[in-house]
RNA sequence: GGCCCGAUGGUCAAGAGGUCAAGACACCGCCCUUUCACGGCGGUAUCCCGGGUUCAAGUCCCGGUCGGGUCACCA
């Protein structure tokens, strides 16, 4: 990289939703301010009128600062290079586009859509690639700006050199050049005097002294035309990280329109905000070690641009469950009962030990999600069979349950304040004194409780969970089944 | 279709000419265990194909195949 000073920034349009790829893209870009002491920027990238979605902005505060990727300017607080909004700097890219029409590297155009239109589909129907035919490219400028002066409707768009060759060099992807004949001349000010993307970025990170500039493999293709545009203005081409796009499967994008889950929707299952950052971190990069594990600043200092890959890689829902996993398991007891409870009173309304049982849960969780499916059983007792008591491993059978049971209330009723360590002793003394194995009292406990086959703890702790009352009625109602 | 980019197990990936190609997820088996899970141990499975260069190629070159991107007054 260049020695420069380290600035980058992230550059959503407020579009709506933020998807993981973009979710990435911010990340990388982030992770590399920090770990060189540089700056982060917050840039809207709001130049379509006509693709505004309200509250798009706040979706993207609000991610960016749930996960922690805080910004050191932008449209909320300011910086020395704003507006950092766009369509704020609208005289900006005005300024700079007549300039480059004075240096001849723009010109005026006046085709109607229509025309275009009719070219592009010519073009299309002959099978050639579609590009702007130069029609106004040798309009005389004088010419040109009186039409202008008169009011006429007109874009200014970038002229490309007849011949030669035009390329970029990115960090990982190495020197890329194409043949200036595939470059369009393409608009940069569109007819209501707004920028395209591909102008305002250019203006915009060379005026905001972006270096390296961080983006998706999808400017690949038009990076050359930019660095034309840079040339033109005599200005220094930054550095350039393009970060290879987040697939669905093999051959698709990940895209909320095709139903595929943004940052909010994975919130929303249940997934933890660090652990998606620190998954979609192992999207396209590797720290190249094992630790796979790790916190945002933990990140920071082991991040490089170099070592982000090159070729697109799967959203893969398994491994991001895995890690989920891990960190619920690393969360401190209070912290995970602070994020499990709001998930625990929506699943149970009615009144149980919710302490023990979230204890319980942090260690069956991968997801928040998991925990309704896990508590379903402690509203209401769930219809099952009393096959159920049925284990190959544990001996048991309805049977030997019906006998268990029997001996299991008096005992259960003797004892008077249920914690699992009352609990726990009244049970295994017992279990003692009838010489018998511990799932053969154990294992129609938990059955009769919950009506289960698998559930978040074993007989003893759920009994607690439930309650002397519930428990002892459950049981009545087991044996009632078992014919008793 | 033109141009650009990419390609290591099912998935994420390490590897940057020279040990039997790391590790993780998932999957399978075993152990632990009052279920499941956690944890521990072990296992199945990969260099897209074809040519070259080299004493030696997953690593370099060429071609092909497949995949992605791009070809808007969208970003």
């Amino acid at each position: 990289m260049k020695d420069v000073r380290v600035r980058t920034r992230f550059a959503p349009s407020p579009t709506g939703y933020m998807h993981v790829g973009n979710l990435r893209t911010a990340l990388y870009a982030y992770l590399t301010a920090r770990a060189n002491n540089g700056d982060f920027l917050l840039r809207i990238e709001d130049t379509d009128q006509n693709r505004q979605v309200e509250g798009a902005i706040d979706i993207i505060y609000n991610t960016l600062r749930e996960t922690g990727l805080l910004w050191d300017e932008g449209p909320d607080c300011g910086g020395p290079v704003g507006p950092y909004v766009q369509s704020e700097r609208k005289p900006i890219y005005k300024k700079y586009a007549e300039e480059l029409i004075e240096k001849g590297a723009a010109y005026y155009c006046f085709c109607t859509k229509e025309r275009l239109e009719e070219l592009n589909n010519l073009q299309k129907a002959a099978g050639q690639i579609t590009k702007y035919d130069g029609h106004c490219a040798s309009i005389p400028l004088e010419e040109a700006k009186a039409r202008v002066a008169a009011g006429e409707a007109y874009v200014i768009r970038q002229r490309i050199p007849k011949t030669g060759v035009a390329g970029f060099d990115d960090i990982n992807f190495g020197h890329i050049e194409v043949d200036v004949s595939t470059l369009d001349d393409q608009v940069l000010l569109k007819a209501d005097g707004m920028p395209t993307y591909n102008f305002a970025n250019v203006v915009d990170d060379h005026l905001m002294n972006i270096n390296p500039v961080i983006r998706g493999t999808e400017y690949l293709s038009s990076a050359p035309k930019y660095n034309l545009l840079y040339a033109a203005f005599g200005w220094e081409v930054p550095d350039y990280v393009h970060c290879p796009p987040v697939m669905k499967d093999a051959t698709h994008k990940l895209s909320k329109r095709n139903g595929d889950a943004s940052y909010e929707d994975l919130v929303e299952m249940g997934y933890l905000t660090d652990a998606i950052l620190n998954y979609i971190a192992l999207l396209g990069w590797s720290p190249g070690n094992e630790q796979e594990i790790f916190s945002l600043e933990e990140m920071v200092k082991i991040f490089t641009v170099e070592r982000i890959n090159k070729s697109p890689s799967i959203f893969d829902i398994e491994k991001l469950r895995f890690i989920n996993g891990e960190y619920i398991r690393r969360l401190s007891a209070e912290a995970f009962a602070e994020k499990a409870m709001p998930w625990v009173d929506k699943a149970v309304k009615g009144s149980c030990n919710k302490k023990l049982l979230i204890e319980l849960l942090q260690q069956r969780c991968e997801i928040l999600g998991d925990i309704p499916e896990q508590v379903d059983f402690i509203d209401a007792l769930p219809e099952y069979d009393t096959e159920l008591f049925t284990s190959k491993k544990m001996k048991t059978d309805p049977e030997t349950a019906k006998a268990a049971l029997n001996l299991l209330v008096p005992v259960l009723q003797g004892v008077e304040i249920f914690t699992v360590e009352n609990v726990h002793a009244a049970i295994f003394n017992l279990i003692e004194k009838e010489g018998v194995k511990n799932g053969y009292m154990l294992w129609p406990l938990r059955v009769a409780i919950t009506g289960k086959q698998f559930t978040p703890g074993g007989g003893i702790e759920l009994a607690v969970v439930l309650g002397k009352d519930e428990t002892l009625k459950r049981i009545g109602v087991a044996l009632k089944k078992l014919g008793a």
